[in-house]
DNA sequence: AATGAATGAGGATTCATTCAT
DNA sequence: GATGAATGAATCCTCATTCAT
């Protein structure tokens, strides 16, 4: 019998060495070597695995949309009332494992993916869909009809948050990101509702 | 006969070749020869008057920049009173002239772009800081120290609404952005002033 | 329980699939894995038995020649006389069991391999060889000294009725082939005898 | 103004270093390195002039189908009579330009290369309409309805004798090749006619 | 000023082959 | 016996950049 069962391992290594190398580089120009080398593998083994450079990619976004999906999904098992809920969906978005170096780079970049690979659009779409859903879910019952267009606000501000934060030298402040998102949410609410 | 005076037209052409193919691919996956054909001119000619594929990268953002900046000085001109010049700010930010699909795109790569070439991060920081202190100074007029974070509310919100419409499909809206935008800053001058 | 007697089994898999790989493709680039695949294995088990592809390609080409020469010698058993025994071998060249799209394919592409391998440049020699004295043979008792031009003429007409074939569309025609050497011979011998 | 013209020549270059090459090696595993260093310049170049391998090749063929069209033409120019005329063409077939080591090993090669690649199948199909052609048109006025078919066995001896030759050590002998082919035809003539 | 010519460096991908189990 | 794991070595192709004219 052949040693056995290391594929879901190899990817998942090759899946975080592409991260690390995105954010490293700050962009997409990331050489199949350079993320298996990352990995502990040579190129051949991660053409083996992904098929393609893309492939890679996209597994490696689906990592982090997932990884933000999760995050959210926990956050949410533990509010209480659409008011309490809207805010932890915002201070997940900027809890410390999605609000690193690496990922907020990766973000950027898959934006970028997007232009250009369908499937990376769809997956990005699903990921804008889905926060727009839970915002609209829960600001329907305290703002009603307003509600459409709140929820595109957060979303843009949270985005541009992450945008922002890619320019800048200094660590990423999730707080202060999530304090900015938070006081947006209170006053439409305070004066809306 | 030499043809003299060929220098800033030249430039000019490579520059809008530039926008217009990182626009049209979505990236910066753009080579020297596609724009400089689009431009009319053999690549080797687009070295001659850039020295480098990066120098033109730098000279179409400085000239999206100052696009940018002159629809903003523009508007402020005929704006009158801090609350009339903060709406010209953020309407000269969704004008039809800036919030195009190739130049949103190209906003969108320079973020990448500012990633790896510090002279790109630089310029993208003027853009910011000027941003910053045109918000700054008209809201502490209104609403004093709270200027600050009104105005980093503000430019996330406006960064976050361009590159989400990087990933739409209809055409840029920049009537319901411009909405948007002045809505959050409605809202923060009612309820903070 | 070891399964034993394994080797002849497989080694005749892999010797089946390659010459139906080769047929389709119509070229010797054709993978090892592609060949194990097709013959249900893995490509480590297929190098365990050939060692290496160039062997497998051999093997290949000793089972046409082998099929060929089984066809020739069967068909030599039921003739009587020389002039029936050069039809014999006229007919078995093109019987359908060897004149089919994917052995042809695989006759051209021996001939290239010859180029390269010596191997295989002795075993097509062998071929030739034995159908050069098998029509010999019969042909010295017909015509005498005229035997051997007559059986170049022969030989040559056989292998370029099976280079044209791999150009054609439509199916092999075995029967139009045998015509067309059958004429050449009878004109032969009518003639010169 | 640029240095100019290279273009037809270094595409000339490339073209007898492919032929040369193919035939070096006796296959079509030949690199573009190799055959861009043999004509003295990089690949890249190779590339720049001809877009991709397989361009490379459909050009060597195309030069080879060439080659042969115009020695036959030539020798047909000289021919008076049918008679006269298919021996011209059959004396050309095995002239001395086309009938060298690389040339037929390079007609080997593009009859596998046809099975892939479609326009070298057109090629190859023009080069065997074209012959077909002209033998039947001169045999017609010979032996009238069985010229097809001797057209046909003509054409195929002649391919034959090319094949062969690939097997053979000794320089390739048009002479002799000339005179079987001419023996087949003269027969043909006499009897049928 | 302008460009065709030319290349070095690099990158994605493939594949025969080996190895550990 | 059998195979998944793993890789080194190629190979095609691209591209920024330089140069001669």
């Amino acid at each position: 019998m052949p040693k056995v069962g290391m594929e879901p391992i190899r990817k998942e290594a090759l899946v975080r060495a592409t991260i690390v190398e995105i954010g490293r580089t700050g962009s997409l120009d990331v050489t199949v070597s350079q993320i298996a080398k990352r990995a502990g593998m040579s190129s051949a083994l991660a053409h083996h695995y992904f098929g393609s450079k893309e492939q890679i990619f996209l597994a490696a976004m689906r990592h982090i949309l997932s990884l933000y999906g999760a995050e959210v999904r926990g956050a949410l098992v533990m509010a209480d009332g659409p008011r309490d809920r809207l805010r932890a969906i915002l201070r997940a978005s900027f809890a410390a494992l999605n609000f690193r170096r690496e990922v907020i780079s990766a973000w950027l970049n898959f934006y970028v993916l997007a232009q250009t690979v369908p499937e990376a659009k769809r997956l990005l779409r699903i990921y804008q869909n889905r926060l727009h859903a839970n915002l609209v879910h829960d600001l329907r019952k305290l703002i009603g009809v307003r509600a459409e267009e709140v929820a595109q606000g957060l979303a843009a501000m949270i985005d541009g948050v992450y945008i922002r934060e890619a320019l800048k030298d200094s660590a990423p402040d999730g707080i202060a990101a999530t304090a900015m998102a938070l006081d947006y949410l209170t006053l439409q609410l305070e004066t809306r509702a």
